[in-house]
RNA sequence: GGGCCUGUAGCUCAGUUGGUUAGAGCGCGACACUGAUAAUGUCGAGGUCCGUGGUUCGACUCCACGCAGGCCCA
């Protein structure tokens, strides 16, 4: 019982923790013991294991074991099972890699059940990893038993997911303008255009060109575009609707003719210098290697006055389906370049398809061969026939042909020669490049499946409301205003390693179906055998693959009894973790009940990044499919950066290993230190000398605390027994218990609302400056003094129970040590398995807090008082001098504030006494509105009052000011000073200090500078702090008269048996007593005390 | 370019519906204690509360416009 740990050593105790943990099975034990409690629902987000995990994981799971674990000290039933995510892009990257293969390679140099079985296997490379970091960092999941998005099992619930949005119309197939690479032939991922080097700056022609109006004679639109090549598609002009206008009269710098454009006013400067409107209007005056142009503003008008308006497209090689060539409005036209009218190529730009779709503005489209509607560049990066002028020419140098000659430069040859061309220039942009094939991509029109999540903006919106956010911020803001603007989410990858789309499709697309269930394809199968189609069902063995390539070589039978094709893509990743809450039990097909319980979830956390992210897939999913939000609480940590506030990357090399952390300073100190250093939503800058200082200051100071306790708990055999009554107990007792009390309910509301930076916080102010630096320190004879009685089981059994709690409420942050205390302190079963403390009122006494707290502070004021008087601490002095208002809550503590400071009494100050000066001030916060811009007037009448005055207002307990009255609590009374002694004011304490020493102040204070020096002498003596000594002293005669009276206190405080005085000094040298008494000391020692 | 977040002492952070003296810890400097001692305590120095305007009797706090950093999206 009681045992000494040694000092400080997380990391080795928490090994010992974790061993104890496992063999005893205590994760499943304190589950079983919750079973019969209400749920609470946790979902975790799933991590890929293809790679290693890093500090920032161990920052969202502490979060997230934190919070389960609390609700299962709060009694609640919080399973918690792992998952892994492993499909998607970066396995198959990292396998391309690995194997030296290029993604269009795969299928040829191996096969794509070669590259996915690859896949498989890389995806889990790190999973020991991870489990050792989960079990090490103290975070309870079960990992016996995850759920794993590549089972079978996992699949048929995504396809029944699928099927369900087709049915709802909420599943469509569509194209897309996506990065596309010509050269490859292939798009890009978002991912692929972000690696480093992928933009590069090139030199392109920007052209201004004019467009035709036909709404108003004569007049020419003029728009800027840095793609040439895309002018043959363009559909519409954009405008925004705010922005003003010119009509401009000038002329064609090319023709010199005569002409009149449009483009917005801010624009001019751009293409029309000053100078030229005061140039007369004539061909003369244009300098065309200037640009100078003469031109005069003929009218302005907003953007809106435009909109609706026709024009004259620049090329007509195919007619489109629809109203082209019109103005449409857009807000993301601006003029910090071009003309302020935006060139809109629906086929060859994202932002154009989505506002030529929105105004109903057709795509300029050939068609192929077969019919098939296609854009105007073929998918080599060739111009299509159709586009007679430049049919075959490739858009960019994607063959590396030497005699290769741009287009674009045609293009604007073939303009200029047109009179078309305003300006051309050479622009200088950033622009994406393919990473295999170092070509410009293309941004092309793409097939690709689609949810309609646009359709579902106000269910989104309106179920983001149910959610609790934590902070609400992000629910609000960010993640608020991507769902009121969400466009529709593209499902498709034509990648091999992920869920495949369960659609079938005839070639003609006449027909199509969504598989829903691994039996539905079954018996679609056995129709396409009838068919003919397919020889064999291989859903008919117990193995089957749902991935590709085996889903690909199913084909199935149309009604009219075409075959029926596999859309070739692959699902989104993300989809994959959205159906986490229905594919991990399987549902629909198993667990329905389970289902119904777990959904829902009470409870998620991750990463600040997950918004558009897991969030959000959940988020989609749920409300598509159940109209309702799947979690119904959502805590948001930010990034762990390094101590600059850089990302922690590979490439800085700034990363920080969680391992090698947790084996140097432990877990609990690293869990610790994320949580309290700033709210989780904030960014953590990691710094690990910081980490070093919260074991120092928090964990050592707590350790101590415990090792303080135990010294003398072992010393005295102490048994553990109930807390006294009360009001047995001595104040500081009282007080300490009213903290604890007041600690546990301030730390469980921290933790109720989901703010553990705040409970970490007063955990350790509990812990570092009340329990250590106040109780304990003051109280520490209580524990060492000789006699064994109630007093000393008190000041034990009050410390115990305050150590307890604390085990208690760190428990969910730092589970190790908790569990070590917890254990120590005589508990037998886990911590974890305790009931979360309830806060005990009738222990609370608010008065007390109140008054400890400012006894506290009084002890510094007076300490820096002895400070600036230069008198030490060993000398006592006769009395302080307080305000008489503090003798109702000072008096009961004046024996410890005696002691602390080391003065024999407080003597308190009657208003009257002229000791001391009121100051009156405005209760700014009571008058403010009261007297609002009279204030300072009223705060300078006060300022005016002289003492007499301010007793006189004390006395009657008012004032009258212009024939108001105001009564003191509409003024702030402040005791200013005690003027003719030493004082000090601080945050409306004052205290002044009596400095005068009488001779036997002053031999006491010798005194105690004598046992000082005996107690210095025990130590270099290697004495134990227990032994007896025999004690000889030598002082000249006056010292010795006046430090006579103290023997007896001297004779106990060094735990002499005897004194003796010597008349004569020793010959050894003299020690200086306060540098200028010589005295001889000499001890041996006299038995050992047992 | 857009959305969101952050900016307070050398560092990491508090600062409660706006209230007149802006706080803590660490670090730094000085001192004390020596029966928690590989501990502990006390004191001190240290601030243009990112900037500029505005609202108000009063702004770290509210508003506007900027600046810097971060995340996400283009």
């Amino acid at each position: 019982m009681w045992r000494s740990l040694g000092p400080l050593n997380l990391p080795q105790w928490e090994e010992t923790i974790l061993a104890r943990w496992r063999q005893e099975n205590t994760f499943a034990q304190v589950l079983a013991k919750r079973q019969g409690g209400p749920l609470f629902v946790f979902y975790e987000g799933p991590p890929s294991a293809n790679g290693k995990p890093g500090l920032h994981h161990v920052f969202a799971r502490t979060l997230k074991d934190l919070v389960c674990r609390y609700w299962t000290m709060k009694g609640y039933y919080v399973p918690r099972r792992a998952g892994w995510d492993t499909h998607g892009l970066p396995v198959e990257l990292a396998v391309e890699k690995e194997l030296g293969l290029r993604k269009n390679e795969i299928g040829l140099r191996l096969s794509v059940a070669d590259f996915n079985k690859a896949c498989k296997n890389a995806v889990m490379r790190y999973k020991d990893a991870w489990d050792s970091l989960t079990e090490r960092m103290g975070y309870w999941i079960d990992l016996q038993n995850p759920y794993i998005t590549f089972d079978a099992s996992y699949i048929e619930t995504v396809w029944w997911l699928l099927k369900k949005l087709y049915e709802k119309g909420l599943l469509y197939k569509d194209y897309t303008i996506q990065p596309y690479s010509p050269a490859a032939g292939t798009a890009l991922s978002q991912h692929e255009l972000n690696l480093p080097g992928a933009y590069r700056s090139v030199k392109d022609p920007s052209l201004t060109v004019q467009f035709l109006s036909l709404s108003r004679a004569g007049v020419y639109y003029l728009a800027w575009t840095t793609t040439p090549w895309t002018l043959p598609a363009n559909a519409a002009l954009a405008v925004h609707p705010d922005l003003r206008y010119a009509e401009v009269e000038t002329f064609q710098p090319y023709t010199k003719a005569p002409i009149r454009v449009i483009l917005a006013e801010s624009a001019l400067p751009r293409y029309f210098k000053p100078e030229g409107a005061e140039l007369p209007m004539s061909p003369e005056a244009i300098d065309l290697a200037t640009f100078r142009l003469p031109y005069r503003i003929r009218q302005t008008f907003p953007g809106t006055a435009l909109v609706g308006e026709k024009y004259e497209p620049l090329f007509r090689y195919v007619e489109p389906q629809g109203e082209a060539w019109r103005i449409i409005p857009a807000d993301f036209v601006t003029t910090e370049e071009g003309t302020g009218i935006v060139h809109i190529a629906p086929t060859f730009g994202l932002e154009d398809l989505r506002a030529a779709r929105k105004h109903n503005i057709p795509p300029i489209l050939a068609q192929d061969a077969e019919g098939h509607p296609i854009p105007l560049v073929d998918k080599e990066g060739r111009f299509v026939p159709q586009a007679k002028d430049f049919a075959g020419r490739y858009v960019r140098n994607y063959t590396d042909d030497p005699a290769y000659r741009p287009v674009d430069e045609d293009i604007a040859a073939h303009l200029k020669a047109r009179g078309l061309v305003f300006r051309k220039e050479t622009y200088t942009h950033n622009y994406p490049h393919c990473w295999r094939t170092d070509k410009p991509i293309l941004y092309y029109p793409i097939e690709a499946w689609f949810i309609r999540t646009s359709a579902l903006r106000a269910q989104l919106t309106a179920a983001n409301r149910e959610i609790n956010w934590y902070p609400p911020a992000i629910g609000e803001g960010r993640f608020g205003n991507w769902l009121e603007n969400v466009e529709d989410w593209n499902l498709s990858r034509t990648r091999f390693w992920g869920i495949p789309l369960p659609i079938w499709r005839t070639k003609d697309g006449s027909h199509e179906i969504c598989i829903g269930s691994f039996a539905e394809l079954h018996a679609e199968i056995e129709k396409a055998r009838q068919a003919g189609f397919m020889r064999f069902n291989p859903l008919d063995s117990p193995n089957f693959d749902p991935h590709r390539p085996y889903v690909d070589e199913i084909v199935l039978c149309a009604p009219d009894g075409q075959p029926m094709y596999r859309e070739p893509e692959v699902i989104d990743v993300w989809f994959d973790s959205g159906a986490m809450p229905y594919a991990q039990l399987h549902y629909p097909f198993e667990n329905q009940e389970v289902f119904e319980r777990f959904f829902p979830a009470d409870f998620i956390a991750e990463g600040l990044d997950q918004t558009r992210g897991w969030f959000y897939t959940l988020h989609v999913l749920a409300v598509a499919l159940f109209g309702r939000p799947a979690f119904r609480r959502v805590l948001v940590n930010g990034l762990v950066l390094d101590k600059e506030g850089n990302k922690m990357s590979k490439r800085l090399g700034n990363v920080v290993e969680p391992f090698q952390l947790m084996a140097k300073y432990g877990a609990d100190a690293t869990r610790w230190y994320l949580v309290s250093n700033a709210p989780p939503w904030e960014n953590v800058r990691f710094d690990e000398q910081r980490l070093a200082e919260k074991v120092r200051t928090f964990f050592g100071t707590l350790h101590n605390a415990y090792e303080f306790f135990a010294l003398y708990a072992r010393i005295d055999n102490y048994a553990i027994q109930p807390l006294p009554p009360l009001e047995t107990l001595p104040l500081i007792d009282q007080w300490l218990l009213s903290e604890t009390e007041k600690l546990t309910q301030e730390v469980g509301e921290a933790y109720e609302k989901f703010f553990p930076t705040q409970a970490a916080r007063i955990i350790e102010e509990f812990v570092t400056e009340r329990l250590s630096n106040w109780y304990i320190r003051l109280n520490r004879r209580r524990f060492w003094k000789g006699e064994r009685d109630a007093d000393k089981w008190a000041a034990f059994t009050v410390l115990r129970y305050a150590l307890r709690r604390v085990a208690q409420l760190m428990a969910p942050i730092a589970p190790f040590y908790a569990e070590l205390l917890w254990q120590n302190l005589g508990e037998e079963a886990s911590v974890h398995a305790s009931d979360f403390p309830k806060p005990e009122p009738a222990y609370r006494q608010p008065a007390l807090e109140s008054a400890m707290d400012k006894t506290r502070r009084l002890a510094s004021l007076i300490h820096s008082l002895r400070k600036r008087s230069g008198i030490r601490v060993r000398q006592p002095l006769p009395q302080a001098l307080l305000p008489a208002a503090y003798k109702s809550w000072l008096e009961p503590l004046a024996e410890l504030l005696l002691n602390e400071v080391n003065i024999k009494s407080l003597t308190f100050l009657d208003d009257h006494s002229r000791a001391i000066v009121y100051e009156l001030r405005p209760n700014y916060r009571a008058l403010g509105s009261l007297l609002g811009a009279r204030l300072p007037e009223f705060a300078a009448y006060l300022k005016s009052l002289s003492q007499n005055e301010i007793l006189h207002i004390l006395e009657r307990q008012g004032i009258e000011w212009e024939g108001q009255s105001f009564s003191l609590e509409q003024l702030d009374v402040r005791a200013q000073a005690l003027p003719g002694w030493l004082y000090a004011t601080e945050g409306g304490l004052t205290v002044a200090l009596d400095t005068r020493l009488t001779p036997e102040l002053e031999s006491e204070g010798w005194a105690r500078e004598l046992i000082h020096h005996i107690q210095l002498l025990r130590k270099s003596t290697g004495l134990e702090v227990t032994d007896r000594i025999s004690l000889a002293l030598h002082l000249p005669p006056m010292y010795r008269q006046a430090l006579e009276p103290f023997a007896e206190t001297i004779a106990q405080e060094v735990l002499a048996v005897s004194l003796h005085w010597l008349e004569t000094p020793p010959d050894t040298p003299a020690e200086m007593l306060l540098d200028t008494i010589p005295v001889h000391i000499q001890i041996q020692r006299a038995y050992e005390h047992v």
